[in-house]
DNA sequence: CCTGCCGGGTA
DNA sequence: TACCCGGCAGG
């Protein structure tokens, strides 16, 4: 486990070698010393199947209030975002706001299509898991300071101005981001917040904003609407007909088409995906052109639009098929090297299929 | 050959 | 359970 890895020039991609071994980043979330703070913009995403059982067994946070469904769809008055924040995204969280206060969803309690992470719709469970509102972190009150906006604020921004889905880490425009460390999985709002978010709770580094050197890129990843990866691990539990190009996803996200909003009210039951192993960093978008393949197994639901054919192997095998049709995606030991063994998600180290760089 | 990772072993 | 690795298969 530890690495008996020299520096090795330290070269790398201009990335310090990790202190992986050093501590457990499961802890790091919960025990940061949270103030009193209401819902906030990040909350923990289950992205597995195990963490999401250990979170709903943690007592640990659960200080998130009754989930009632205002709760879920709060009306932020006023997003403040990070230094770098835009004008557009205030804008497309108004928008947003508006839409998420349609008698429609409020009326709609149970079935809201949860902009709310914690509502786990193949658990129906009418308590929110602890990761959710308890969750919070340093990083949290900057980006969302006030009032707990729902994850489309920035996820439909970015459709509503026609902002490119390419990852911009440095432009709050994006939709989420979600911490990918292990058993972390906290979305934040803006890259910034998530980036401090990772060198506090996780690198253990202080608040120097300008010393950025990029090493928190490797712990998150930007929920995008491209979620392919996500396909890819459901695959094997979907009983759905193979041929529906788009899985029944969870309505995690919002679809960008704002005025879709009823039709987001459908609330799939589904089992839930069981497909990768445990423990886990999760994926993780190591470098800005991670493409789809890096995203978290977090269910979003994206695009109305046809979405390209995703995984069509995966997703054309209805039940057991051997082995996995093998990734194009490069893999952490392609990306990091084998003298970089300590960067490597856990599964790639043991010689798993990778977790962090999903196909 | 390299790579990804299954299956199974060890601690 | 966490971890490691032989060995296979795809490229």
């Amino acid at each position: 486990m530890e690495a008996e890895r020299p520096p090795a020039s330290g070269r790398g991609c201009g990335r310090p070698p990790l202190r992986t071994a050093g501590q457990d980043p499961a802890t790091a979330p919960v025990s940061v010393p949270a103030p009193p703070q209401g819902p906030a913009v990040e909350f923990a995403l289950p992205q597995e199947p195990e963490p999401r059982a250990a979170d709903l067994g943690a007592p640990g946070a659960g200080a998130a209030g009754p989930p009632t469904p205002s709760a879920h769809i709060p009306v932020p008055a006023h997003r403040s975002p990070p230094g770098k924040a835009r004008l557009d995204e205030v804008m497309a969280a108004t928008a947003l706001t508006s839409l998420s206060t349609s008698p429609l969803l409020l009326g709609a309690p149970g079935v809201t299509f949860s902009t709310e992470p914690c509502l786990e719709p193949w658990r129906e469970a009418p308590m929110q898991p602890p990761g959710c509102g308890g969750g919070w972190d340093p990083a949290s009150d900057q980006s969302s300071p006030s009032t707990p906006s729902p994850p489309l604020p920035p996820e439909a921004a970015h459709f509503l101005f026609g902002e490119s889905t390419l990852r911009k880490r440095k432009s709050s425009l994006q939709g989420l981001f979600q911490c990918l460390w292990k058993r972390c999985g906290k979305v934040l709002s803006s890259a910034s917040g998530m980036q401090r978010h990772i060198r506090l709770v996780h690198l253990g580094r202080q608040a120097e904003l300008e010393q950025s050197d990029g090493e928190e890129d490797f712990y998150y990843t930007e929920l995008d609407s491209g979620l392919d990866s996500l396909t890819d691990g459901l695959s094997g539990l979907t009983p759905g007909s193979p041929t529906a190009s788009v899985p029944p996803a969870f309505p995690r996200l919002e679809p960008p088409e704002p005025l879709a909003l009823p039709s987001l009210l459908r609330l799939p039951a589904l089992p839930p995906p069981s497909v990768l192993s445990t423990t886990s960093p999760s994926q993780v978008c190591p470098s800005d052109h991670a493409h789809q393949g890096c995203l978290a197994p977090v269910r979003l639901e994206s695009q109305p639009t046809p979405v390209r054919a995703c995984a069509p192997a995966l997703l054309a095998k209805p039940s057991a098929n051997p082995r996995k049709p093998r990734g194009d995606a490069k893999k952490c030991r392609k990306v990091y090297g084998m003298d970089h063994r300590d960067l490597w998600c856990t599964a790639c180290r043991w010689k798993k299929a990778c977790q962090r760089f999903l196909d």
